[in-house]
DNA sequence: TTGAAAGCGCTAACAT
DNA sequence: ATGTTAGCGCTTTCAA
């Protein structure tokens, strides 16, 4: 069955064992061109019996064909990302693409060097998560010479397609939905902001709404690192002994935001009457806890699915050429936490 | 800065443009070997303003080499992975290895195709989870020509060399602390496991131990897929329901325990008095719940590093050859749900 | 239906 | 310190 040998096997070592010339092997290998049933057959027979595994390297140098799709976003740890994955499989599983994840912990030199990185093994497309990045990054985007799909956030310029929701338009839906409910008194907590620009961008289109109505926000709070639901439950009590008399509590995330919610039903807050809540992204996780949080989805299972799709269209497709925007729009679930105006 | 090319860049393109041999120019671009200053600050000016990105394919060819690790695991939701690719990265970056994740969706199908694939671009080393592969897989790792360390468990026979922890030994040592502090009327709910051998082994620990002590699982209860929260929950309440007089929970894994926690004290009930709990995991993530649910850690993070640590040394080394087990303790968090002896 | 020759873009090994 | 030569293992192209 296998022979403990050192070195790899090649398909010169399949087309000895079967007798058969290497480039017949590769075409049966590669179930392309016209092999006759029977050479078939014995270099099939051979290849499993040796154990050969193809070596895509050369096969790539060769072909000049990589079915490689780059992937590139912020953190594995943050539970939005595998969904975006998740989707990217659900698509690319149907073709010949494979998806190569990597992960820039939301650092501007990093993303830069993982992309520098990803490239340099020429893949057939590139995902990566939002639209802001170094100069240098986005003339590496320019160049690559595969289609690019910039996912999460259509506020902004993309070097090529691109598949998102505006922050700007969630942040400004979700202050239009507290305002109509009857809240006035309003606190904000999210992370702390510098380079998590699709944060910034709902708080943004969040308080200019606000502003609009001559309101301005009560009090608020940013945090980094620990635990995002222990965070949640602290910031919600310093800021509740600091400003008593809030009415809403707006989250930049659900995790923070169940922290917020535990800490308040302890304290026998009634929600949503005195106080209401919201998160933002629709975390499936979090159902089964004894409030459903009010909400925001992003879209992210779908923004994968229709970024690999346009990745996998462009495979065969001619030179499209115009950038391709698609704007998804995430749906407000009221949950338990926000009155129904 | 750069022209819009069609072709990619290669190292004759910087070669013409810095007026240096194309040996001399991979050689600055790599680092290797002596070169004058004045010419690598040439060569560097050139690649540097035309965008050269180096074709690691045809490097990768050319040099027998792969800076490539491959790391299959059975999913990226499940939090438990995240954090032990976390660790693997740690210690990879400090080197010029690169990890690449698979994903298996715990079909051994699925495994067999994600390491055909990923070994097929030669990695310089694989981590796998667990110790349970088909015939075929066993065959590939044993031929990869490449150091192979399966982890999270070591009850079994591995590979070549294997960093975890002894599930076996985990739900032992809970079911001795559970007994230990008096409870006796024992409720289990989990995953099914028919594919989930981590799982499965905690559990024969578990009801081993329970059985040396005459005793036997009151309840017992499955599920597969949903919101593990919700899931904790629901399972709860109908265990609660159908056999009251339980004692003692224990979760298969934290965020089902979460559920039921959260489920029981609603309910009114005396955690850890009248009902212990416990899962199994430390999921940080979990901080910030009312209670501190009882649980073992895993050492998620120290096995991504010991494991990549592992391929790393052999990089250089010559070849070891003793297959290198090495079992971590997992350590028991009694938490606010489980009562001390 | 099958085979032979010529690279893909780079680097190891050997000159110089 | 720099250049030359010969592949790496496959696939493309063309011939038989």
């Amino acid at each position: 069955m296998k022979s403990p040998t050192k070195r790899p096997l090649t398909l010169r070592d399949v087309s000895e064992a079967s007798g058969v010339s290497e480039m017949t092997v590769s075409r049966v290998l590669r179930n392309k061109g016209d092999v006759s049933e029977a050479t078939r057959a014995k270099v099939q027979a051979a290849a499993k019996s040796l154990g050969y595994v193809p070596n895509k390297i050369a096969g790539a140098l060769a072909s000049q064909r990589v079915n490689l799709v780059a992937v590139i976003i912020p953190s594995l740890g943050n539970m939005v990302f595998p969904e975006v994955l998740a989707g990217i499989s659900d698509v690319l599983e149907g073709t010949s693409l494979q998806p190569v994840v990597g992960s820039t912990d939301y650092l501007p030199e990093k993303e830069e060097k993982v992309l520098f990185e990803m490239l340099s093994w020429r893949p057939s497309g590139v995902i990566i998560a939002g639209l802001e990045h170094s100069d240098a990054s986005r003339a590496m985007l320019a160049q690559a010479g595969c289609p690019v799909v910039e996912i999460m956030d259509v506020d902004g310029e993309p070097v090529d397609a691109c598949v998102g929701i505006s922050h700007r338009r969630a942040g400004r839906k979700m202050a239009e939905a507290i305002l109509e409910a009857g809240y006035r008194k309003i606190g904000f907590m999210g992370t702390k902001m510098p380079l998590d620009h699709r944060a910034r961008k709902r708080f943004e289109g969040f308080t200019r709404t606000l502003a609009k109505a001559g309101i301005e926000i009560s009090d608020q709070e940013f945090y980094s690192g620990g635990s995002a639901l222990a965070k949640g439950r602290e910031m919600t009590e310093a800021m509740m002994t600091r400003t008593p008399d809030l009415d809403f509590l707006y989250y930049s995330n659900d995790m923070i935001g169940a922290g917020g919610l535990l800490y308040l039903l302890e304290a026998g807050v009634d929600i949503p009457g005195q106080i209401g809540l919201a998160g933002f992204n629709g975390v499936e996780l979090l159902d089964g806890l004894p409030r459903r949080l009010a909400t925001m989805d992003a879209c992210r299972r779908e923004i994968g699915q229709r970024a690999a799709r346009i990745i996998a269209e462009r495979q065969d497709a001619p030179e499209s050429e115009d950038k391709e925007v698609v704007e998804l729009s995430p749906t407000l679930d009221y949950g338990d936490t926000l009155r129904r105006s």
